[in-house]
DNA sequence: AACCGCCTCCCCCGCACGGGGGAAACACGC
DNA sequence: GCGTGTTTCCCCCGTGCGGGGGAGGCGGTT
């Protein structure tokens, strides 16, 4: 039995959808809220597995909700329900922490199941958005991370070394001693990285190296001053 | 009726997918394939709703067949098999157009559930690698940008101005062409921001601008050498 | 009025950076 | 063997970068 809890401040949507969720035996509305804050008390109270959540809500919108109930209770799957329209706002609430998005508009058969997917833990985007909602998470990064790829993989490997830590920010006396090079050495190396990445500086080289996802492993390379 | 098409290079595999969807009377395997390039012709012969494709496969690979796919048929949904672990190709599967990807680990349910909702157009992660990939795919981008977001919301707006040119890569006496100053000030501006970033130098607050976001508008800022 | 933060500009200085060469060592393939 | 590419090191030189200091004007708050 799934138990959901249902949050939305228009009380149409509420009737509607547990209308629809009643129809299914496996699955039982516990609680509703009418806006963010109210949901965060009834969740704790009554512990559903499911929480369906409306990304425009009085007092806590559903953004602020998502990050909220993924800190006090990280097990619970948070659904958020959406108009058309609205995509600016996924993107953030899955980044939340949400598992996935239902638009009003659909067919009733995609509430159940993303409900029944996100009651296993897994991850649902509602059908006429998620093709959109892939792309523009991974293709904003990706299509201009396959270029900054393409250019990155002409490099040599001793060159790629050099450029993770010259995104890192470290100078070329840094790099030669982290590498166990001298400094002319590094030097030689950067020149060829800028020559290659058709790059007039380590400041565009960094970016490039960051587009093509180099620097996630080496994130931490960073060092702040002291 | 969904109707399937099944690619993996493993037999056994096949069969233990073959054997789970059967007991499903809505889900017919209407062809098998053994590799990348025998999905796409099979799938032009046969127009199955989903594909299951395996990640790696000889010949033409999940990732580029996945490409192919959904070139010639953009209206299938693509659902990846993974093994656990294999997570990098995932974020880019994504990008190349896949509904979804699936554990062979994962509970048969699973199985049946993703192809439902892809089949339908909706989008399907399965549990145990959901939140890892979303957060990969926001948070990559979201957590760190919240953190850097904060450190850049200290700068006053000028130095945010100076910020991303210094991120496009501009030397500070462009800088100061650009903004209509002297170069003496692009350097005081440019020392304000690293004190405040707390950044040793202008790679590092370039990439802090990076991750804020703040570069994403300027991306064509970037002038490349003629 | 006095204060503070921001923006602008100025000085000097030391060093790191980037481009120009070249050269030796090794591994690769044809 | 001979060419090609990679890696390592060397030279010189100009200039961009980054830190130190200060100073004047302008718009706020107290």
């Amino acid at each position: 039995m799934i138990r959901v809890l249902l949050a939305d401040d228009e009380t149409m949507i509420r009737a509607g959808v547990r209308a629809i969720l009643a129809a299914d035996p496996g699955i039982e509305v516990v609680a509703e809220a009418g806006d963010g804050r109210e949901a965060v008390d009834l969740m704790l109270a009554h512990r559903p597995d499911v929480v369906l959540l409306d990304i425009r809500m009085p007092r806590l919108d559903g953004l602020a909700a998502v990050a909220e109930l993924r800190r006090t209770a990280p097990e619970t799957g948070v659904l958020m329900l959406t108009t058309f329209g609205e995509d600016e706002y996924i993107a953030r609430a899955l980044g939340e922490g949400a598992s996935g998005f239902l638009l009003k508009s659909g067919d009733p058969r995609e509430l159940l199941a993303g409900i029944r997917a996100v009651a296993e833990g897994a991850a649902y985007l509602s059908p006429r958005v998620a093709h959109r909602v892939i792309t523009e998470l991974t293709g904003g990064r990706m299509t201009r991370a396959a270029a900054a790829r393409d250019q990155v993989s002409a490099l040599t490997p001793r060159e790629r070394d050099v450029l993770v830590l010259v995104g890192a920010g470290l100078s070329n006396a840094q790099i030669a001693r982290r590498l166990s090079l001298v400094e002319g050495t590094v030097k030689a190396h950067v020149s060829a990285i800028l020559t290659r990445l058709d790059a007039r500086n380590r400041v565009q080289a960094a970016i490039l190296a960051y587009e093509a996802g180099l620097l996630d492993a080496a994130a931490g390379e960073r060092t702040r001053r002291p």
